[in-house]
DNA sequence: TTGAAAGCGGTACCAT
DNA sequence: ATGGTACCGCTTTCAA
């Protein structure tokens, strides 16, 4: 049986309320005393029980806000899987987690939510961002005035103030992709990064870490410029379509984001499936049919499902326990998936 | 704020206690009361609280035993890290996880520590097992007598009344090193299959749906007959040897098992590093090294943390809530690990 | 500075 | 068949 509060105090000889006191330094109780009971404590391998604990703040329930943009994607929605799985496991808890979504990235939306889940008494946000001065400052005021902890998931605010950032490690799955790519492909050529936004850096670096990894560590191929779809099927088609017919040793491509019907329907036009190997990104129910059918070779997924899941565990863990995350960096795993694995 | 039993017996007009019997069939309440009570609780949604149910519950707190055999072995190494989240997260509510770890392969300690779990009161057994009548009938006993929940994992006991298995789906894994060898060979040749025990299902399987899925889908080429090694790396470098003497086309080579080491000493010896393609299976620190170095060009894992976290919480909810697995197989991922991923 | 007590949500036992 | 009550471990408020 584990050790309870109450034997502490027995031990100790003085009531629960000072060993609590006692242990989580909340004040009004005899320094020698504290030291005492902590050393019990120590001794028996004091570890709180989470039931009790969670009961007693029944009383006042821990809220946890969660704001998400781009809602409308069919990633966000494998992310919102996560979102939702948490907050349902931590509603049995007695923990309200307040979901809020909005349409693409609204800026604008995002401060006037991030204020609306304060007032609501949230203590925590997890943030589902995009590149903005305007949050980059409100995050940091929320931290100076409130102490308010918050998560940033998916895409993160560097230079901030916030708790950690919970997503993928961009760079390094573009280089994933590169070892990738040279290992399917059979002869010399040129290779192909095909991206999303130019000032979208996670979308940057996704093609950067491609394109330096190919150059320093697998001569046999090239790198050429990266293409930026602006996430848009057609461009990707066009932008495939014209790198086929001008390089005709083009060795392989790399869709870094949305778009990749566009650049299948491309290769299949010339007859080129199979032929030219295609990686790309995410696990959507359209990228999945791709990687079965063949049209495409690899997925690399980000576990979304865990980038809507620990950011809100997160939260938690440090509302409900005071810990904080090991790093400011939490990276989920980078997944290859082959036709074979969806 | 969530829904209590206490709002449901007013809105009912009745006691909390009365609620309880109602809504989880303990008997002892007029069946048309009941049915109110049940259709209250129905509209408002009501969900129990865990926490409150933890707390109450620990009068006579649940135990889960857990049996694991072979754990002198580096890969049931990382299976108990997970077994160790596990008992540590349910400790924190009260729960107790009583592990009991066996060295090598030993039927009858099993058996005796089956019998010793059951008497310090374990409610549901977690196990690892191996093929064996005699554990096959023991599994059968303790359902029919005792309506034990027994869940195996990493390794199963088939057509036994256990509440699931927890592991990998073994043939669907050396499908998946099928599809990688031929991303990856770019030449027609043989390919083999080294595994461990002719009388080891799962590494039988894993040879198996690797050599057919190379027969059906991948006529280039051709799948020699499998080999066994017996999880000795001295035997794994004979048979790498001998046939990579024999067929100077060797194309790959798949090693399911231990013994990945005596693979990699002997394509090194012959300077076949890089030039004849290895797939392993198992992220054990060994294997690791020799994704990294490039000895081997893709590892298999097997989630092995999932494999033990699993089990226990499966079986924690079962006895917590009552609520069994959905499926009598429940498989971990077959994550793919290139040199960047480990 | 300390203790006593109430209460969080659910379970179980004992009266009635 | 039903209600009342004690209790699980912890937090918090109120008295002392």
């Amino acid at each position: 049986m584990a050790v309870t509060l109450k034997q502490i105090a027995e031990l100790a000889g003085v009531s629960r309320g000072t060993v609590d006191r006692a242990l989580y330094d909340r004040g009004r109780v005899n320094p020698e005393v504290a030291a005492h009971i902590k050393q019990i404590a120590a001794e028996l391998g004091y570890q709180p029980n989470r039931a009790g604990r969670a009961l007693a703040l029944a009383k006042n329930p821990i809220r946890i806000g969660v704001i998400i943009q781009s809602v409308e994607t069919p990633f966000i929605q494998l992310v919102l899987e996560g979102v939702h799985a948490a907050a349902d496991e931590l509603g049995e808890m007695g923990v309200q987690v307040m979901i809020r979504q909005i349409q693409s990235i609204d800026i604008p939306a995002v401060q006037r939510t991030m204020d609306e889940l304060v007032e609501a008494g949230c203590g925590g946000i997890a943030l589902l961002p995009a590149e903005s001065s305007a949050l980059r400052i409100k995050i940091r005021r929320l931290h100076e005035e409130r102490q308010l902890p918050i998560v940033t998931f998916n895409s993160d605010i560097a230079d901030t103030p916030r708790l950690c950032f919970v997503g993928l490690n961009n760079r390094l799955s573009g280089q994933t992709a590169a070892g990738l790519m040279h290992a399917i492909v059979h002869r010399p050529g040129p290779v192909l990064a095909i991206t999303g936004h130019k000032d979208k850096r996670a979308m940057q670096e996704r093609a950067n870490g491609f394109n330096e990894e190919i150059r320093t560590a697998y001569p046999s191929l090239t790198a050429l410029p990266t293409e930026y779809c602006y996430d848009d099927a057609a461009r990707a088609y066009d932008i495939t379509r014209r790198a086929a017919s001008h390089y005709s040793s083009l060795a392989g491509i790399l869709i870094c984001t949305n778009g990749q019907d566009g650049v299948c329907r491309a290769l299949a036009e010339r007859g080129l499936t199979g032929k030219i190997p295609v990686i790309g990104y995410d696990l959507t129910p359209d990228n999945c049919n791709n990687l079965r059918s063949g049209r495409v070779d690899f997925l690399l997924g980000q576990d979304s499902f865990s980038q809507g899941y620990r950011p809100i565990m997160l939260l938690f863990d440090y509302l409900f326990t005071g810990k904080a995350p090991e790093s400011e960096y939490v990276y989920t795993d980078i997944v290859i998936k082959t036709r074979y694995l969806v």
